[in-house]
DNA sequence: GATAATGTTCGATC
DNA sequence: AGATCGAACATTAT
């Protein structure tokens, strides 16, 4: 579920509710999403240490503990992180529970357990964001021109739709996004990634970055499971343009096409036939 | 019951 | 050798 734009705003809600806190116990309940020896690596990493700073890198938050750890937590398809009174229920599929020192507890809820805790020591976060993350460069923050982003497409013959859902290109864009950013760019999804123009790329690299601001102003996208780090709502799916509108009309001004769903590599892609022609 | 879901990885195949 | 594709992972909701 969650895309940079998600993970942006559980980064900054995070930040608000829980910097600062000092860490009193950890419980791992899966070793799925966090492994026997990543869970004694983290108890010996957190306890007794504070939330130092919040950072992100495409779709993986880092959380960095004073004493020169830092925990990556992946969240997969269904991953939710929030603070509860530890006087509450936990709620369902926590895979992963903080004690704060505060009466409070950093719950990490996974349904499907597709999510992933990593700890490492914060000096080597670069490489291992890097090497064994395989990260390009973040989808919102990335120092790019268009000359240099048609330079990366160049490379690679796979579909455009493709190319944005690889992460080791640029970090963030999921599959809802990549739709969103294609129809705002005005390119077919099955267009080959080193047959784009360089007006087609300056388009492309300008509608990445508008759809993810957007969407982190309006704290990411709720269909089904993805929750704020206040376990709210998002509401970017009110602006939704064609990502889960099949068969409704183009959202954009003035025009009369018909969304359509098609499927590649096994995920949904949602575009206009007439704002996104072929070859287009 | 079948299908699809916001993600990543791994093996097979080009 | 490197790129690319589809299946697999686990669970829930429709």
């Amino acid at each position: 579920m969650p895309e940079l734009p998600e993970i942006e705003t559980i980064r900054r809600d995070l930040e608000a509710s829980v910097g600062g806190a000092r860490i009193i116990r950890v419980k791992a309940y899966d070793p799925l999403v966090i492994s026997p020896a990543a869970a004694r690596r983290l108890r010996k990493a957190a306890v007794g240490q504070t939330i130092a700073s919040l950072e992100r890198c495409g779709k993986v938050l880092i959380i960095n503990l004073s004493g020169g750890h830092s925990v990556l937590q992946r969240f997969g398809m269904t991953g939710q992180m929030y603070p509860l009174p530890a006087s509450a229920p936990l709620p369902p599929h926590a895979r992963m529970v903080w004690d704060l020192g505060d009466g409070r507890r950093l719950v990490y809820c996974d349904a499907r357990r597709f999510g992933e805790t990593m700890v490492v020591k914060t000096v080597d976060l670069p490489r291992v964001l890097c090497e064994e993350c395989r990260l390009g460069e973040d989808a919102l923050s990335a120092d790019l021109s268009a000359t240099e982003f048609r330079a990366l497409l160049a490379d690679h013959r796979t579909s455009i739709k493709k190319f944005l859902l690889d992460q080791t290109h640029l970090a963030g864009v999921g599959n809802i996004y990549a739709s969103e950013i294609l129809h705002r760019a005005r390119i077919h999804p099955e267009t080959p990634a080193n047959s784009l123009s360089h007006e087609q790329a300056r388009r492309l690299l300008r509608a990445t970055r508008q759809v993810m601001r957007e969407a982190v102003a309006a704290q990411g996208t709720t269909i089904s499971d993805y929750r704020t780090g206040e376990n709210l709502s998002g509401g970017y799916q009110k602006f939704l343009r064609v990502y889960g509108r099949e068969g409704l009309s183009c959202r954009r001004r003035g025009c009369s096409g018909i969304v359509v769903r098609s499927v590649h590599a096994g995920r949904s892609t949602y575009y206009c036939p007439l704002c996104q022609p072929p070859g287009g």
